[in-house]
Formats: structure tokens, sequence, C-alpha cells
DNA sequence: CGCGTTTGACCCGCGC
DNA sequence: GCGCGGGTCAAACGCG
């Protein structure tokens, strides 16, 4: 059951192939935006089930670097500006995945087209207000929709090593 | 006691 | 305008 294997459909189908110069930028992100890809500092993790993991969508939106505060400041209304968020599925028994940062729940909400709950996630380190949010799919609970926005501004967390082996897979991706 | 999770309330955007 | 769905807050709680 320990089997990492990974594979990417995405790689198979053409109109999805642009989509992988994408994905490299979202890792680079992850690492505070170092163009020098430094995937290879994401190393982490413990996700031992991790079986497959697919780029699901590198959707890049902006957005204001935190949500206006209820009733707070009144009407500065800043152009809703989403951050880069990029989800990926992975196939695990594990909700969440060791990605190597400290992350601390903050939310969990039931989201309408699956009978599992979404949690939220927020990086505990101070000035570091990247989020993540967990979910596992409905139509395959083996499936786990991990969903990072922003990008982590201090190395990792603790060293792991089955991510590793993740990212060295994404590397093929590589535009360069 | 400090830190993380749980959980209900609240807010906001959007579609009807 | 209203209801719904998604996202966040924060108090209470649990655990090491």
């Amino acid at each position: 059951m320990e089997n990492y294997q990974m594979f990417f459909p995405i790689s198979s189908s053409p109109s999805e192939a642009n989509m992988a110069p994408n994905s490299c930028q979202a890792f680079n992100s992850f690492h505070g935006d170092s163009s020098n890809g430094l995937l290879l500092d994401w190393k982490s993790s413990s996700s031992r089930n991790a079986e497959n993991c697919f780029i699901q969508k590198p959707e890049v939106e902006e957005t204001d670097n935190q949500m206006m505060k209820p009733s707070s400041v009144g009407k500065q209304k800043e152009k809703k500006i989403r951050k880069q968020r990029y989800a990926f599925e992975t196939r695990s028994q594990v909700d969440v995945l060791d990605d190597g940062y400290h992350w601390r729940k903050y939310g969990q909400k039931a989201v309408k087209d699956n009978k599992f709950p979404r949690s939220y996630y927020r990086c505990t380190h101070q000035g570091c207000n990247v989020k993540k949010q967990v979910q596992r799919l409905t139509k395959d609970e083996s499936v786990v929709v991990t969903t990072y926005e922003g990008m982590h501004t201090h190395p990792i967390h603790k060293p792991t090593d089955n991510f590793e082996h993740i990212l060295n897979q994404m590397h093929i991706y590589k535009p360069f």
C-alpha cells in the first residue's frame, strides 16, 4: 500500500499540455518565488500513503492579501483579487498531506457536492499567510484534493521524504 | 499552560 | 432583495 508511483495524466493530454509550465510556476511560488526553481527545497512530508498525484488546476487568480474585515474599515472597496491557487489530487488515505510546513486548522465546511467536509488550514509561521484547503472527493474517497494559496516566505519546517519524491517527479515539467 | 482543533456564527459574493 | 454556498473568525474545548 505504500507505493508512491505517480503519473500525470496531463502529460498525455494535448489540450492540457500547456499546463506544465504553469505547474512549475506554481511550485516555484510555493517557495517564495525564487525563479531558480528550488523544487528541491520543497522536500518534505510524510504523506505516507500518497500514491498518485495530479496537478489539477494551477489557477492563477489574484486576490487581496486579506479579506476585508467585516465591519471595520468600512467601505474600502479594494478590487478583490485572488491569490494564486494551486490544486492537486493525491491518492491518499490521510486527509492532510504533511508537506513539511506547520499548519493550523482554522475552519471546516461542508461543501455542496461532496459528502466530505472541506478543511481550511493556515501556515503557522509568523508573517506567512499561506493557506491550504483539503477536501476528499465523494466519487472517489481515496482521492484527496489539496489546494494551496499563496507562497511561503520561509524555509520548510521539517524534513521529510515522500514529498521529495513527488517533487522530483514534477521536475520533469520544468520548462527549462 | 500553551497550542491546535472543533464548531457555530458571521460575512460576502453571486445567481435567481 | 433573498437565499445559497463558500470562506473566516473566535470562543470553547481537548490534549500533551
